[in-house]
DNA sequence: GCAGGGACGTA
DNA sequence: CGTACGTCCCTGCC
C-alpha cells in the first residue's frame, strides 16, 4: 500500500476544519494530521497491507511548472491553518515507523508510480492511495487505487481496471489521454473545449491516444474538430504533463516498505505533543508496538486477533443465570454491553442468541419450561446494556411473549444508518459485509434445498459485537451525540408506540367505505357516458387515448411515456375547455373518481390491517427518511387525508380506545419557519416570531411595506406561499406557478421578501456553499447528511442536491426536536405513572390516548416537554388539542 | 412475479 | 424548475 501523502492529508483538512477542535493549546492546528493517521489506521485495518509507505510532494515546483509555469496554478492561498501540519505527519509517520518519501523535482504521484511498477514487477499486489485521478493511469490487474469519494476522507472508492472503465469508458492506460483533452481543473490544465469524457472516450476507442487523435483532427466533423485543430497543442501538452514518471530514483523499493511495528515511545512523545489522546490509544491498539524504544523490528505486522465466530454454547436454567452474571460485567467490574439477536418469526420467539466480544451463547425459549427468573430480569433491566441488529422489531416479538426488554444501549443498523443516512443496512449479512467486508451465508429462501446453513443467532449476535466496535470509532463527535442521547433512547420509544397501536371505530371506516363505493360508480358511469365507451380510468396509457385522440384535448406536461394525466394537468385542461362539453364533464367525473377511489383504498387498506384488539399498529422506519425523520409503514399513517372533507372524514375513524377518555393531539406551529429563524439569526424574522400575532402578516407588512392591518389576504397568501417555499429551494418559476402569477412578478416578490429578510438569503446560500465544502449539512444537534451529488457536473443532479442540502438543516433540525420532546414526554410519563400512552407520531404532531382523569398533567407534561426540546433563538410554540377522534382533536 | 413509472396522500 | 416520505395501480418484461 502506497499513499499519496499530501492529497489526503489536504482532504483530511477540509474535512475535519469544520470541526473547530484539532487545535492544541498552544495553537497548532493539527487536522490533517488527525485525519491523515485515523484513516491510515482503517486502511490498515481494512486492508492489511504487508508493506506500506507514503510519498510527499516537496513543493508545488517540479519539472511539470518548468515545462509550464501555470502548472497547479491559480489554486488559492495554501490555508495558514495547513501550513506546518505536514512536516508534523511526517514526524508522526516516522515515530509509528511508517517509512515516507519525497524527491526534489518530482510530485507525490511519480514516486508512487515509480513505487507501483517495481512493485508489480516484483509480484506484489499494489494498492495506491490517492486524491489524484492521475493515479487511474497505475491500475492493472495487480494495481488498485483507492481514491476518496467526494464524501471526504473516509470514503474510499476502489479502482480496479473494470471500475475505472465504468466510470470514464476507457481502460485505465488510456486515462490520460481522456484526461488531456478533457482538461484539468485542479491542476490547471485547460483541455479542448466541447469536449467532455464521452467525446473523449469515444476518440480514444477509435484511435487510441492523443497522438493518434490529433493526427486524424481532420477527419473529425462539426464544432467539436474545429475545437480540437485550434486546440491540439493543450491536449498534447496535458498529455506530457500527466504521464507519471515510473523510474524516479528512490532510496528504497518495495520489498524496504515492510511493515514494521510502532516505536510506542516515539509515538507516545509525538501525539502528546499533538495532544492526540484518543488517537494515541487507537494506534497502540491497532499496531503491534515495538518495546525497544529504538528498534526496528524485522518481524512483519501480523493481525493479532482471529477472528472467526466463538463456538456457541446452549444455556438453561442455572447455568444460563451464571453464564449472564459473567458476561454482563466487564474486566474492571463494569457492565459490560451483550449482543442479543432473536431467533423469531410471525409465530413468535424460538430462541436468543447472546454474545460477549469472545463467548457466544444460545438460549432456546419454549413457553412454560424451563427456568426463565434470572433471564428475563437480565433482559428487563435497563441498567444492563444490550446491542442488537435492529432491535425495535426483536424487542417487540420478546414483549409479546411476556418478556420485555429495556436497556436497549445500541443498535448497530440505526447506527449504520447515521453514519450514512442514504440507505441503513437491510440485514445483518449486508452491515458484516459492509463493515468487516467478510460474508455471511445467506440461504435463498426460494430453494427447497437450502445452499447454506445459516448461522446461529448467538454467532450473530458475535458479528454484532464486532460492528458496534468498529462503527464506535467511525463517529464524528456530533454524530455520536445524536446516535447516543436521540436515536438509542427513542428506540424503546417506538416500539412501544408500535405495540399499542391505536384503536379505530370499523363502523365508521365502514359506512365511508360504503358511500365512497357509491360514488366511484356514479362517477365512472358519467364518465363513460361522456366519451360513449367504457375506459379503465386508473391507466394513465388508457387517459392518454381518450383526452388527445379522442377528445383531442391540448397536450399537458410531457412525462417520460407520454403526456401527464395528473391532477394539475386536468385541471388545467377543465379551464381550456367549455363547461358542459364531453372533454368537461369527462374531466370532472374523473377528478372526482380518482379522488373516491383514492380514499374507498386508503380505508380498505386501514380495515385490513385492524388487529382482533381493534387496533392498528403502524411500523415506524427511524432510519427511514436521510433528513432523519421516521417514517411510517404498513399502514402508513403519516398520510391520512386531512385537506379535504371527506378524507378528513377518515380521521374521524381514529378514537380513543376502551378504558380511556379522549385523544390529545399536540402539534408544533410553524416549527420549520421558526428554525429557520434561529438558524439564519434574520432579525426580522425573529422579531416576527416574538413581536407578530400572525407570521404570515407581518412578513406581509415588510414586504409589502404596509401596515399589519392593511396586509390584504391575497398578499398574505403570496408571502406564507413563499416564506414556506423558501425552505424547499423554490424559485421564480416555481413561485409563479404556484400563485399563478408571471415569473417577473414572482421574481420581484423574491426580492422584496429578501430585501427585508436578507438574513435569511444569506443563511440558505451559506448552507449550500458550506455543503459544498464540507460535502454533507448538519442539523442543530449534529446530524449529517452527505451530498455527493453537490459538485457534480450533471446539473439537474446538482441542482437537485443543492436544494435537498438547502431542506435538510431544516427538516431535520425539526425532526431532532421532535424526537427529543418524545424522549422528554415518555420519559416524564414514566415517572408520573401515568395510564395514558403515546400512540402517533406525524413529524411534527404527537397523538396520545388519555387515560381518565390524567388530561392535566399529560397537557402539562406534553406542552413542557415539545417546547422545551430545544433552546431557539425564538420560542417553540405547541397547539393542543382534544376530542373523542383524531378529526375532532385536531383544531 | 418483479421493477419502473405515474399518481397522490401527508408534513 | 420546492423538500421528505409510502402505497397503489398499470404496464412491460422475464
Amino acid at each position: 500500500m502506497i499513499i499519496d501523502g499530501h492529497s489526503l492529508a489536504f482532504r483530511a483538512f477540509f474535512a475535519l476544519l469544520p470541526a473547530g477542535r484539532f487545535i492544541t493549546d498552544d495553537g497548532q492546528h493539527t487536522e490533517a494530521i488527525h485525519g491523515f493517521i485515523s484513516m491510515l489506521l482503517k486502511l490498515l485495518k481494512d486492508h492489511e497491507p504487508t508493506h506500506l509507505g507514503v510519498a510527499f510532494d516537496i513543493s508545488r515546483y517540479s519539472f511539470r511548472t518548468r515545462e509550464y509555469p501555470e502548472y497547479k496554478g491559480g489554486r488559492g492561498e495554501t490555508p495558514p491553518e495547513f501550513i506546518g501540519q505536514v512536516p508534523l505527519l511526517q514526524e508522526a509517520l516516522t515515530a509509528m515507523n511508517v517509512p515516507w518519501l519525497q524527491k526534489e523535482d518530482f510530485e507525490a504521484d511519480d514516486i508512487l508510480a515509480t513505487l507501483a511498477r517495481q512493485g508489480a514487477e516484483q509480484g506484489f499486489e499494489v494498492l495506491v492511495v490517492s486524491g489524484d485521478r492521475d493515479s487511474f493511469q497505475l491500475v492493472n490487474d495487480t494495481t488498485t487505487v483507492l481514491y476518496p469519494s467526494v464524501l471526504g476522507v473516509s470514503e474510499l472508492k476502489r479502482y480496479d481496471a473494470q471500475a475505472v472503465y465504468d466510470k470514464y469508458e476507457v481502460w485505465p492506460h488510456q486515462y490520460p489521454e481522456l484526461a488531456a483533452l478533457t482538461g484539468e481543473k485542479a491542476d490547471n490544465l485547460p483541455g479542448v473545449d466541447k469536449v467532455g469524457p464521452k467525446t473523449a472516450a469515444k476518440w480514444i476507442a477509435q484511435w487510441g491516444t492523443v497522438d493518434e487523435i490529433v493526427a486524424h483532427a481532420d477527419e473529425i466533423k462539426g464544432v467539436v474538430g474545429e475545437k480540437l485543430r485550434e486546440q491540439k497543442e493543450n491536449a498534447l501538452r496535458n498529455r506530457r504533463l500527466n504521464r507519471l514518471v515510473t523510474d524516479v530514483e528512490l532510496p528504497v523499493g518495495p520489498a524496504d516498505l515492510e511493515r514494521r511495528a510502532v516505536n510506542e515511545q516515539a509515538v507516545r512523545e509525538v501525539f502528546g505533543r499533538l495532544q492526540f489522546r484518543t488517537l494515541l490509544d487507537r494506534v497502540l491498539k491497532s499496531t503491534p508496538t515495538d518495546a525497544a524504544p529504538d528498534g526496528v523490528s524485522t518481524e512483519p505486522v501480523v493481525e493479532p486477533e482471529l477472528e472467526t465466530a466463538p463456538p456457541v454454547r446452549t444455556l438453561v436454567d442455572e447455568e444460563l443465570a451464571h453464564w449472564l452474571a459473567k458476561a454482563s460485567v466487564d474486566k474492571e467490574g463494569g457492565k459490560q454491553a451483550v449482543a442479543v439477536q432473536l431467533d423469531y418469526g410471525p409465530a413468535g420467539v424460538a430462541g436468543y442468541g447472546l454474545s460477549t466480544a469472545d463467548e457466544s451463547a444460545y438460549v432456546p425459549f419454549k413457553e412454560g419450561t424451563g427456568d426463565y427468573a434470572a433471564f428475563a430480569a437480565w433482559l428487563a433491566d435497563p441498567s444492563q446494556p444490550k446491542l442488537f441488529f435492529h432491535a425495535k422489531p426483536q424487542i417487540e416479538a420478546s414483549a409479546r411473549i411476556g418478556l420485555p426488554v429495556r436497556g436497549v444501549a445500541g443498535d448497530t443498523r440505526v447506527a449504520g444508518a447515521i453514519l450514512n443516512p442514504a440507505k441503513a443496512p437491510a440485514s445483518l449479512a449486508d452491515q458484516v459485509y459492509e463493515v468487516l467486508g467478510e460474508n455471511l451465508p445467506t440461504p435463498d429462501p426460494n430453494q427447497l434445498v437450502p445452499d447454506s446453513e445459516p448461522i446461529s443467532v448467538a454467532s450473530q449476535a458475535w458479528y454484532v459485537q464486532r460492528i458496534a466496535d468498529d462503527l464506535d470509532i467511525a463517529f464524528a463527535p456530533g454524530t455520536k451525540q445524536v446516535y447516543e442521547t436521540i436515536e438509542v433512547p427513542l428506540i424503546e420509544v417506538l416500539a412501544k408506540m408500535e405495540l399499542t397501536g391505536v384503536a379505530v371505530d370499523a363502523e365508521v371506516l365502514k359506512s365511508q367505505r360504503e358511500a365512497l363505493s357509491g360514488w366511484v360508480d356514479t362517477y365512472q358511469q358519467a364518465a363513460y357516458a361522456a366519451i360513449g365507451h367504457e375506459v379503465n380510468m386508473g391507466s394513465p396509457k388508457q387517459l392518454q387515448t381518450v383526452l388527445f385522440d379522442e377528445l383531442h384535448l391540448p397536450f399537458t406536461r410531457k412525462t417520460k411515456t407520454g403526456y401527464s394525466t395528473d391532477a394539475d394537468s386536468l385541471a388545467d385542461l377543465q379551464e381550456k375547455v367549455e363547461a358542459d362539453t364531453p372533454g368537461y364533464v369527462f374531466l370532472d367525473a374523473l377528478l372526482r373518481h380518482r379522488d373516491a377511489t383514492k380514499l374507498r383504498q386508503m380505508i380498505e387498506t386501514l380495515e385490513k390491517s385492524i388487529d382482533a384488539g381493534g387496533r392498528i399498529h403502524t411500523t415506524y422506519d427511524q432510519v427511514g427518511a436521510a433528513t432523519g425523520r421516521i417514517s411510517s409503514n404498513d399502514p402508513n399513517l403519516q398520510n391520512i387525508p386531512v385537506r379535504s372533507e371527506t378524507g378528513r372524514q377518515i380521521r374521524s375513524a381514529f378514537v380513543a380506545g376502551e378504558g380511556f377518555e379522549c385523544l390529545l393531539t399536540a402539534d408544533y406551529s410553524q416549527i420549520e419557519m421558526r428554525i429557520m429563524a434561529h438558524l439564519s439569526a434574520d432579525e426580522g424574522l425573529i422579531a416576527a416570531f416574538t413581536e407578530g400575532e400572525d407570521l404570515h402578516r407581518y412578513v406581509g407588512s415588510h414586504v409589502f411595506n404596509v401596515a399589519p392591518e392593511d396586509v390584504t389576504p391575497l398578499m398574505r397568501s403570496k408571502v406564507k406561499a413563499m416564506s414556506y417555499g423558501l425552505a424547499y429551494g423554490l424559485g421564480p418559476f416555481g413561485l409563479a406557478k404556484q400563485l399563478r402569477i408571471s415569473q417577473g412578478e414572482a421574481k420581484q416578490l423574491m426580492t422584496d421578501y429578501f430585501e427585508r429578510f436578507g438574513g435569511v438569503r444569506d443563511y440558505l446560500r451559506n448552507v449550500v456553499a458550506q455543503a459544498k465544502v464540507d460535502g454533507y449539512t448538519e442539523t442543530i444537534f449534529g446530524r449529517r447528511r452527505p451530498f455527493p451529488d453537490l459538485n457534480s457536473l450533471n446539473r439537474v443532479l446538482r441542482d437537485n442536491a443543492e436544494r435537498a442540502a438547502l431542506n435538510s438543516p431544516i427538516q431535520g433540525s425539526a425532526a431532532d426536536i421532535m424526537k427529543i420532546a418524545m424522549l422528554g414526554v415518555a420519559s416524564d410519563m414514566a415517572d408520573a405513572s401515568l395510564e395514558s400512552r403515546m400512540l402517533l407520531q406525524v413529524h411534527d404532531e404527537l397523538i396520545f390516548e388519555v387515560a381518565p382523569g390524567e388530561w392535566d398533567t399529560l397537557e402539562e407534561i406534553v406542552t413542557r416537554r415539545m417546547a422545551g426540546a430545544a433552546d431557539l433563538s425564538v420560542p417553540l410554540t405547541v397547539q393542543v388539542g382534544r376530542g373523542s377522534n383524531w378529526d375532532q382533536a385536531a383544531h
